[in-house]
RNA sequence: GCCCCCAUCGUCUAGAGGCCUAGGACACGGCCCUUUCAAGGCUGAGAUCAGCGGUUCGAAUCCGCUUGGGGGUACCA
């Protein structure tokens, strides 16, 4: 165990954002690489906006993806782990109110009188003549009888940060190397405390990462710019400076800051659409960070092997869901059998609550599926539109699809009679390479393409043109099933068939 | 407006001065396999390394400027 603690500090206003997620992975990532602690902490201040069941997704969706905490909530109303609790917010807001007071009695701090309006309109007119939005300092330096005056006003004053002038903040960013910022450009002292005696973020992130004694701040880059006022923050509190990496942004395709609008950001919503947890997270660290080697397929274990900040890139990254989806599809190949099969169940629930499917399959029709079935997925949710069809009591395929194009109606359903009278007689020997054999024996005495049958047969008794391969599905379908499925579509066929003259 | 960050195929990226006539992956095209769809294999196209200057014997890599993009700038987080 080393001494790194690091940590992710999400507000529980909205589900769990993949921007979110990616962060924590990768604190996660750092934290376990170099065996130092994890810490997830709630910033659920913003009260209006928080509530216990955005918590719970937030916390779920990490687990789901496989993200633990050393120090935390564990569950929504369940005790903590950890020994710099609380880990939430408001259940440390004696420590702000306590940190703000020192700052006060320091002159670190003050009380400012300045309505929301009047700072409005000042902000106005720094607009109007270009000049950079600043807070004026109007009440920096009140006098007793000043102060007693606007509080007989009935104003409630905020209180008010003292950013210094004219100082240059640099730091060491881990990601992207030496930044520095003019204190100038920090828009004047900063508001901790709101009229009402809350804090606000900035004040709360250092507060807290000073207090939990967090040594590397990981974040998303919006962070970059409000970085020295931690800087100044932590120097006031008189806390040490953590280090800071700050990550890249997922974008939008239009390569502008990740948005709901314009990319799926809800990470439950890719578990619903049946994206597994392995490959999530394979992706989610791939974004703006690489192994520096020709690797892409990494589990958890591996990224933390090979984990490294000073590796990850300093430009954005567009979030690629074709990519996601390939991803996916090479983890569920390599899922065992009956894990699979479990993490299909939920999936072909949702078939049957849908009415797409009619009966659940068993665990045995399942397996015996699933060779053919699992290099077919792209996602969980796709089961159903590769084999929705065995689980219902019929098919209704479209006439133009059962006929191929070298023949037409009359002679399709001709022939398929012709196939449906050999497969008839399979009744006791019902097995892929079994039924296939005498079918092709036909095609060849009849001259037939092999792929015209076997077309008018998968469309007959699947209603698709894309199906795991024939005689499998035929054998899962069951004798009985395939033939009454050939025979109705010989029936609509015939039906169809205008009479010959 | 002001401040900060960024800039290699459409996308994710490799690249830490000579190994680069720029490598891999996704997506796209072709071929092979094949009853369809996948998967897999092979293969093709795709990047004047944003532009311009400089440093250097040598620059995608270092520096400057320009352009473009992004972020920040709240009594939001």
């Amino acid at each position: 165990m080393t001494n790194v603690r690091v940590r992710i500090a999400p507000s529980p206003t909205g589900p769990l954002h993949l921007g979110t997620a990616r962060t924590a992975l990768f604190n996660f990532l750092f934290a376990r690489h170099l065996g130092g602690t994890f810490i997830f902490r709630l910033e659920d201040t913003d009260q209006a906006r928080s509530t216990e069941a955005f918590e719970v997704d937030i916390i779920e969706g990490m687990h789901w993806l496989g993200i633990r905490w050393d120090e935390g909530p564990a569950v929504a109303g369940e005790p903590e782990i950890g020994n710099y609790g609380p880990y939430r917010q408001m259940q440390r807001m004696a420590s702000y109110t306590e940190a703000a007071n020192r700052l006060l009695a320091e002159d670190k701090a003050y009380y400012c009188y300045c309505s929301p309006d009047e700072l409005d309109v000042e902000r106005k007119r720094q607009e109007a003549s270009h000049l950079p939005a600043r807070y004026n300092g109007r009440c920096a330096h009140l006098s007793a009888e000043e102060r007693a005056a606007f509080e007989r006003e009935g104003r409630r004053p905020v209180v008010r940060f003292r950013i210094p002038e004219e100082r240059k903040i640099a730091f060491d960013d881990i990601v992207r190397g030496h930044v520095e910022i003019d204190t100038n450009a920090l828009g004047g002292d900063l508001v901790i405390l709101r009229s009402d005696g809350t804090p606000l973020y900035h004040f709360t992130v250092a507060v807290d990462d000073a207090a939990m004694e967090i040594t590397h701040v990981i974040r998303g880059e919006d962070h970059l710019s409000n970085t020295p006022k931690h800087i100044l923050l932590f120097e006031a509190l008189g806390a040490s400076i953590p280090q800071f990496a700050h990550l890249p942004l997922i974008l939008n395709p239009d390569r502008t800051k990740m948005s709901k609008r314009k990319t799926q950001t809800s990470v439950d919503a890719y578990r619903m659409d049946g994206f597994i947890p392995e490959a999530f997270v394979n992706y989610l660290a791939l974004l703006g960070w690489s192994t520096g080697t020709e690797e892409e397929v990494l589990s958890l274990d591996d990224l933390i092997e090979r984990f490294d900040l000073a590796k990850v890139n300093s430009s954005g990254a567009v979030f690629d869901r074709e990519r996601l989806e390939w991803l996916n599809g090479q983890w569920i190949r390599r899922l065992p059998a009956p894990d699979l099969i479990a993490r299909l169940r939920p999936f072909l629930e949702t078939e049957l609550a849908a009415g797409r499917i009619e009966w659940m399959p068993s665990d045995q029709e399942m397996s015996a599926l699933l060779p053919v079935v699992q290099e077919r997925l792209p996602t969980l949710a796709a089961v159903g539109e590769l084999i929705g069809f065995l689980f219902q009591e019929d098919v209704t395929p479209d006439l133009a699809l059962l006929v191929p194009k070298r023949w037409d109606m009359a002679a399709t359903a001709a022939n398929l009679r012709e196939a449906r009278g050999i497969m008839a007689a399979g009744r006791d020997t019902w097995r892929a390479h079994e039924i296939e054999a005498p079918l092709r024996i036909l095609v060849e005495d009849r001259g037939w393409k092999a792929g015209d049958l076997f077309m008018a047969i998968r469309v007959a008794v699947t209603g698709r043109t894309a199906t795991p391969p024939l005689f499998d599905t035929l054998v899962a379908l069951g004798y009985e099933r395939t033939l009454a499925r050939v025979d109705r579509a010989i029936a609509r066929l015939e039906a169809g068939t205008p009479p010959s003259l």
